[in-house]
DNA sequence: GGGACTTACGACTTGCGTAATAATG
DNA sequence: CATTATTACGCAAGTCGTAAGTCCC
């Protein structure tokens, strides 16, 4: 079980073809069949279907072993890389979408004001890819959002090596057509909109699987899915009759044909939680405690 | 970063010598030599120090992210294995020792009259590695005690890919010696108790760092250690007067020559838990279930 | 027949062991 | 000076690319 040919193998059934995960890796068709040979080989039962391709079971069991592996050994490697490193003027922050607000920019202004000469990229991405930029060193910082119980910290994959603060919690929203039958209510409780249509925005709005753990159900079924990191989107589509999201309630006020109802039960708050490694670099500590406040 | 260079470079540092290393894994001297040599190479900065043999800062932080990565990877080769394996007729629980209560021995002894071919081991283990035993699928079933705060799960260093399920929750005690003057207390709160002399005996009592995490504190300094997985040891060097120990109240009643005094404050309670992998052989689900009434 | 995976094979690299060398306590 | 790590070197095994082969669509 070589790394190399983990990564071959997650790339193989990400692109659905052996030539195009050995253009992705720099290899020709050939090496990429003997990786996934090997693999097999290896580990006894197939793990990808030929023509077309795609993982069989076995492959679909060994993918979620394999990329929190992969992502874990790249994060060992940026630690270690960061612990001899000569400090940079970079500082680099991923955030998913909803935990950019008021307050970070604030942050952001004083660190600048502090350390003029340092260079700043803010980087917007979905909840997952945000965890992995801080693990495999690609970020210094990360913001992460979601709905947890007060007090409670956010449901992540792997939070792996990582250390994690709680900087804000606000009020949740459920937003809805500005002509929704429910859109007069004062508030809304999430148990009766278990059945309701949702849309699912997993690396925008609330994901879905997160409320289904907060409520303890198996409902909130996605009509509708969305793949991007734009809130407006998500705002033009719930107000389309596509589904319902749950956003934080100041976020949810601002969109155009749309109705925020704050949701009053289970108690859920949306959460934004710092994460940074364990050694962060230079300003990341001071960030943490201008964010903390 | 190989992991065969990893397993070695791990090897290295908690046999303090590369010589042991080499005969603990079949390899010669010299292939150990190269493998550290082929890391240092790869990462930059130093990792062991040689003669005395020890990790250096940077390779004691690489350790923190070699063992659980070396850990995932053999779950991963495990769990591959079991899904394709032939279902076997043994049936391997680990257990920490505050685990084994007449309630799994209950379980098991169902468990065997319903299957009456199967061969049943129970191996008692530390924590650590109890959790490793599954994930690595040396065991088909875990069972793990801690303290914790009534209903949250046990703050377990990895659970990785695995499934845990709580069975129990009993009453906390401390164990003192029993002419010790608060010996005669009906109850005891754990804030009065940080700068006591503990005990610390984290395979078998309540890990000091649990107590610590639940009490937000960083008291509760160890005068002595204890390593092993009896209790009736514990039991010996808390009478003797070496420090005090956290127990299970009924488990801590037990103990000649001691007295077991309930915790009141804060609210904590002994939690046992059962961890098995995502699909796990044929009886662990049913003891699963007979474990959880 | 043509795109896409597999197999055969040769060039090259890597990795290990043996043995000689160096360092250290 | 004995023990232990490093270096030199040869051999075996592994890895990749080219190219021929095979299998579907």
């Amino acid at each position: 079980m070589d790394p190399h040919l983990l990564r071959t193998f997650v790339s193989v059934v990400e692109n659905r073809s052996f030539s195009a995960a050995a253009q992705e890796l720099g290899y020709t068709q050939s090496a990429v069949s003997q990786h996934i040979a090997a693999l097999e080989a290896d580990l006894g039962p197939r793990l990808v279907h030929r023509r077309p391709v795609g993982p069989t079971e076995t492959g679909e069991r060994l993918m979620e072993h394999a990329r929190p592996l992969l992502l874990r050994l790249d994060a060992a490697r940026a630690d270690i890389a960061r612990l001899h490193a000569t400090r940079s003027t970079q500082l680099t922050v991923a955030a998913s979408p909803l935990a950019v607000t008021p307050a970070l920019a604030l942050a952001l202004a004083r660190i600048r004001r502090v350390a003029p000469g340092l260079a700043v990229s803010l980087d917007v991405l979905g909840r997952e890819a945000v965890v992995a930029a801080v693990m495999a060193g690609d970020a210094d910082l990360a913001l992460v959002d979601g709905a947890a119980a007060p007090t409670d910290p956010l449901p992540l994959s792997d939070p792996g090596p990582l250390t994690t603060t709680a900087v804000a919690e606000h009020p949740l929203a459920v937003l809805l057509p500005a002509d929704h039958p429910l859109a007069r209510r004062r508030t809304l409780q999430l148990p009766d909109l278990t059945d309701a249509h949702w849309l699912d925005a997993p690396d925008t709005a609330i994901p879905l699987t997160q409320l289904r753990a907060a409520a303890h159900t198996d409902g909130f079924r996605p009509q509708v899915t969305y793949r991007g990191t734009d809130i407006r989107g998500v705002g033009t589509l719930v107000a389309g009759g596509h589904g319902l999201a749950a956003l934080p309630l100041t976020t949810a006020a601002e969109l155009p044909g749309t109705a925020a109802v704050p949701l009053s039960a289970p108690r859920l708050v949306h959460r934004t939680e710092v994460l940074h490694p364990t050694n962060p670099p230079a300003p990341v500590p001071e960030l943490v405690a201008l964010l903390g406040r």
